[in-house]
DNA sequence: CCTTGACTTGGAGCCGACTCCAACTTTTAG
DNA sequence: CTAAAAGTTGGAGTCGGCTCCAAGTCAAGG
């Protein structure tokens, strides 16, 4: 039998990034599972503990609204997610979702980088169009955004 | 000169996916500008508006908060970035916080991926193993967070 | 024995981002 | 001429997600 490090819940804060407050709040909102209390009811986490709040808060950075993490949890939990066709069907469905974020975030990569590069080797041309007008042939990689109107309240 | 089409705030609603209620309080809080005004003072918005409030909801859809969003727009609008040193640091930085966020992703991703495929090849076999014990040793692309405690507060 | 510190709880308050409303004007259709 | 549709404004209300108390418990140190 091997020991189970256990942890305090600051211990779990610092090694989280997520906040006491936080932590207690997910657990009182039942998106982490009630915490095992000590005999003076302080809260006991353990690694797995610690890899769950990881998740929430990755996923969270993604913006994902709380509601939506809980399947998640429960395939991280204990589930064969393969048990509830329901929550597979979800699974995939935050799949897709998920995948084209990462698509929606390559596109503002690429915006940004197309802008630093615009500055780069434009040498501050007395550019004078008017509106509308692209000042220049971009790359096949346009996509989508980006590049907007000259009216912007500015004296 | 050629015509440069026109939308009202319901088109412009519909094409962008962002309702009007929101392009108004968007233009309230001055993260677009004033838009433009027909007699009647009916809100106008052009191609580029919309392509703005499209880069707005994307970047929204990725969990920035409206007011990082205001270098972006600067940028957008007509800025020529190397004039202004300050907030090409604010973009690198962005980059950086995207590209990360996409490594968060892929991994959540891999994430489901992994529980998907464990779930399809593992015949419901009474698996009653307590708690914590991993079932399977899993690909070496483990990376960080998932599995987590068989406690989870159900009937 | 008393303080300090790390924790507990319940609940209040706060901020960001909408969302809804009432009152109003204008345009279009019948 | 009236009514419906689509817009305007200012402001109030809502909701999610914390964040901050106050009051209390317990454990160890001086």
């Amino acid at each position: 039998m091997k020991i189970a490090p256990a942890y305090t819940i600051k211990q779990t804060a610092d090694q989280t990034g997520v906040t006491e407050d936080t932590i207690r709040y997910y657990e009182k909102i039942a998106l982490l599972p009630r915490a095992e209390r000590k005999d003076n009811g302080h809260r006991v986490y353990r690694e797995e503990d610690i890899r769950t709040i990881r998740l929430l808060s990755c996923l969270k950075k993604t913006g994902m609204p709380l509601e939506e993490m809980r399947p998640f949890l429960a395939v991280s939990a204990d589930a064969d997610p393969a048990d509830y066709p329901e929550l597979v069907a979800q699974l995939r469905h935050h799949r897709e979702n998920i995948v084209s974020q990462i698509a929606s975030l390559q596109q503002v990569v690429d915006f940004i980088d197309l802008k630093l590069d615009e500055g780069r080797y434009r040498g501050e041309c007395p550019s004078e169009e008017k509106e509308g007008t692209k000042k220049k042939p971009i790359s096949p990689m346009e996509m989508s955004h980006f590049s907007v109107a000259g009216r912007t309240g500015k004296p």
